[in-house]
DNA sequence: ATAAACTATAGATTATCTTGATAGAACATT
DNA sequence: AATGTTCTATCAAGATAATCTATAGTTTAT
């Protein structure tokens, strides 16, 4: 007997593993090394790409690329796939909520410039808070940390804003102040409060390329004058090795507040406050605009601010920008 | 050997699938009927929204309720399902678009005193446009579109605005202006063009309740001069038959614009613009906030546009709202 | 008390996903 | 041009999971 099918009925249904297999293998630009990310075998990833792309009836890959590539709908599907991704982990924010559970992993990205003053200000009590959550803390720069907070490799970070990023949020967490570590040998040491107009970017100790806090620094004295020239005289990965370099007469350098309180009483007498309002930088909790895991979010950003209240209270500041 | 396994991993992962039947049941409050809708059996909804639950860890029905009911979580749930659902449908309008492609089923509803004049004008020419588009239209009430946009039951509508609903976006099709039917025994019928402060409720035919054309008549008299009680002689469902119960002599009754063109040329001599700026409706293309096949609504919008700009010319309008 | 309406459960069946092995294509190196 | 390397596609078998039919168990209505 003969059958007759005029139109044959899709019985496939995309579905969100599909999803996330193709944001692998278009993260990865590579089905192998996706295939391991998604704990899968390389055989799955292919057929159920294909299946997907045989539903749609489009290419979402060009395999013809080595390394592969995304076709222009491809694109576009990977931009929806990430959308219907994101809502889909929401599920469990929903649920959570309501339970009033906050528990769960959390990638939490910081800057170097933070991340030693005031990871441990805050960490053990938002640990014993929240015994649930497991925070899984990356030291980032502010561009890795941007990146990864796009496309979700961290569910929030710490940095010095505005960053004036579409898809990212900012929650002010506090406004740090820059203060002067002025070395005896220094044309500023007896001056007392001093003003970022004293400043003069030849004679300032500064921080390797890269951190957000020297190109802070930088805005701020490009602010207030012209400075002599790029020809930094030296440069460092941590402020002790610039403090220690200021020692020797290398020149001054910048601090952020929250790091002073860590230093020798000794050096301490080198501290050279900015007069009202003092240059400061904004630190803030960043985070995808999708606000995935926002409970957590919130609960860390309480107690941050939290401890923080209690370490820092300038009144007036003035925020110098973090980025160049 | 002794197998030791202390945290069993989520085997089960959320599928759409079972996000629709969660939505079918949610909708249906009925486990069976929504089997019947979603083209499964019965045990089939059971099991997968029990498994969803499992994988949640909540109850999303209270089933001990008949008919069954949401759980408060239950309600979050099926929001977070719908948001998911939707971008999933999506999907294939990303394909749609990058295709250039313009078709599948396309479910559009209009207002009474909107369908039997307009849909003869656009439909021709539209299905010749669009021929993979397989439109199903509907006659449904403001109220009835306006549900049906909201659950999804419809893709657009055509209606009379505006509507100042949050979930409901509108693009305005055009102005269609209110006119005058005077029988000759009515005291108004020497006069030439008439104002809307020459009207009086007591003696103007309206449709029957559930119209907006109704509510908007009554909203034109009531916006000029109290009315004289809410005891209206005569009511119907069609202008047809308040055309002809005006020639009986019953009163006066108002006709949207393009119903005028129409009717006989005996009965057009009966027919009294408004001076300007004329009241008018303003009728609009609505559609779901999610924008669900923009492609279709924007190929409507563009067919309709085109055909009215060709059939009505007024100047000034004054729009009169078509709610209660 | 009994029927009607509805959901849950069980076992069988079917459909789908995943895997390991391997073939085949593209590229780089010699 | 031959060879090795790297990567994706294909295949058939096996593992999972979805769905079905039949039926049991509840609750509600009469």
């Amino acid at each position: 007997m003969i059958e007759h099918c005029i139109f044959e009925v899709n019985q496939f249904r995309m579905t969100i593993t599909q999803l996330k297999y193709v944001l692998a293998v278009a993260e990865h630009q590579n089905f192998t090394k996706a295939a391991q990310k998604t704990f899968v075998t390389q055989p799955t990833l292919s057929m159920q790409i294909q299946k997907l792309e045989e539903e749609l009836d489009i290419l979402i890959f060009d395999r013809s690329k080595k390394p592969i590539e995304l076709t222009s709908v491809g694109k576009k599907i990977v931009n929806q796939a990430k959308n219907i991704v994101n809502e889909s982990e929401r599920m469990q924010d929903v649920v959570d909520q309501e339970k009033g559970f906050i528990g769960g992993e959390f990638k939490l990205g910081i800057i170097p410039t933070v991340m030693p003053t005031l990871l441990p200000m805050f960490l053990k009590t938002f640990t014993n808070r929240y015994p649930k959550v497991h925070l899984k803390i990356e030291e980032l720069t502010t561009d890795e940390i941007i990146h990864k907070i796009k496309d979700g490799h961290l569910d929030a970070a710490i940095a010095a804003t505005p960053l004036n990023h579409e898809k990212i949020k900012e929650r002010v967490l506090y406004y740090e102040p820059f203060v002067g570590y002025i070395p005896e040998s220094h044309r500023l040491h007896s001056k007392g409060k001093i003003e970022s107009s004293d400043l003069d970017l030849s004679d300032i100790l500064l921080l390797e390329d890269g951190h957000c806090f020297r190109d802070g620094v930088i805005n701020l004295c490009k602010a207030s004058k012209l400075h002599t020239g790029d020809s930094f005289q030296l440069e460092s990965g941590s402020f002790e090795t610039l403090i220690k370099l200021s020692n020797e007469g290398l020149g001054m350098t910048l601090l952020p507040y929250l790091h002073t309180l860590d230093i020798s009483e000794v050096q301490k007498k080198h501290l050279h406050y900015f007069t009202e309002p003092s240059p400061a930088r904004e630190v803030s909790i960043i985070y995808n605009k999708s606000e995935l895991k926002l409970q957590i979010i919130t609960a860390l950003y309480d107690v941050i601010a939290a401890v923080i209240r209690g370490a820092i209270a300038f009144q007036d500041v003035k925020i110098i920008s973090p980025t160049k």
